[in-house]
DNA sequence: GCATTAATTGGTC
DNA sequence: GACCAATTAATGC
C-alpha cells in the first residue's frame, strides 16, 4: 500500500493543501505532516480533547459528530478523500468541539497547529480557501437548524439519504455502510424511527437494500418530497 | 457454538 | 414521536 502520502504526488486535487501546493525553500511544511492510519470504527478525534492540529482525509471516510445533552450523537458532516477535519479547534490552546471516527479503513494526514499556521501565513490562497470553507459551513449549519425544526421524521430521513447519495452515491449502492443508529444520528431522530421509515421507503420503491448495503432507487422522487425545504441539505 | 451487538417490532406515555 | 422492553438476526471470538 502507499507507504506515506506525499502532497507532491497526491491526487486529491480538491484538498486545500494540494490545491495550493507551493514548495517553500525555507521550510518544507509538507515533510512535517504526520500520517495516521485508522481502522473502521476507530475514533481519532475526541470531543473535548486538546487540539493536535488538523486532519485531512487522504483515503477513506470519516464522520464528524457532536454529543448532545442526553449523550446522543449528532452527525455534523462526513469527510472523504481530500477533506478537512478538526479545523474548528484552530484557536489558541483549544479543545476540539467535535469527535471524528473512521467509517472505513482510512488514511489521514495530520498537520500540527504550528506548521499549519505557518502555512496559512505563507500561502494566501490556502487561507482564502479555508475561509470560504468556514463561511460555507456556517451557511449549512444555519440551514440545518431550520430543517430540524420544521421537517417531519420521514422528511428528515429522506434528506439524510439525499445527502448520503451525494457524498457516497457512486453506482447502484451507497459506497458506505452505516448502522441504523448512525443514520438516526445523521437525520436527527431515533433508531426506531429510521428503521420504520426505511421499510416504508422500501415499500414505496424509493430505496433498496442488499444485505447491509443501501441504494437509492428514485432520487428525483425523494428530492420532490423535500422540495419545500429547498435549503442546502447539510 | 456461544456471546455480544445490531435490527426489528410492539407497546406506553 | 420519543423511550422502553422483548424478540430475532447478525457477527465476533
Amino acid at each position: 500500500m502507499d507507504s506515506k502520502p506525499e502532497c507532491r504526488t497526491c491526487t486529491n486535487d480538491h484538498c486545500f493543501v494540494k490545491r495550493n501546493y507551493e514548495p517553500i525553500k525555507e521550510d518544507d511544511f509538507y515533510s512535517r505532516k504526520l500520517t495516521l492510519r485508522c481502522r473502521k470504527s476507530q475514533q481519532f478525534i475526541l470531543e473535548g480533547s486538546p487540539v493536535q492540529g488538523l486532519f485531512f482525509v487522504y483515503k477513506g471516510a470519516a464522520k464528524v459528530t457532536k454529543t448532545g445533552l442526553n449523550g446522543k450523537d449528532q452527525i455534523v458532516r462526513f469527510a472523504t478523500d481530500g477533506e478537512v477535519i478538526g479545523h474548528r479547534g484552530f484557536g489558541v490552546g483549544q479543545v476540539y468541539p467535535i469527535s471524528a471516527t473512521a467509517l472505513d479503513d482510512t488514511i489521514l494526514c495530520n498537520f500540527s497547529t504550528e506548521v499549519f499556521t505557518k502555512m496559512l501565513m505563507t500561502i494566501p490562497t490556502l487561507t482564502l480557501d479555508l475561509m470560504r470553507f468556514y463561511a460555507e459551513e456556517l451557511n449549512r449549519s444555519e440551514a440545518k437548524v431550520k430543517k430540524f425544526a420544521q421537517m417531519s421524521v420521514r422528511e428528515k430521513v429522506i434528506d439524510a439519504f439525499v445527502l448520503l447519495n451525494r457524498v457516497f452515491g457512486h453506482g447502484d449502492y451507497l459506497n458506505i455502510v452505516l448502522s441504523r443508529r448512525e443514520i438516526a444520528d445523521l437525520a436527527g431522530t431515533t433508531e426506531e424511527q429510521v428503521i420504520r421509515t426505511i421499510s416504508a421507503l422500501k415499500k414505496d420503491k424509493l430505496i433498496k437494500a442488499e444485505g447491509k448495503k443501501l441504494g437509492i432507487l428514485d432520487l428525483e422522487a425523494l428530492k420532490r418530497e423535500i422540495a419545500d425545504f429547498k435549503y442546502y441539505s447539510i
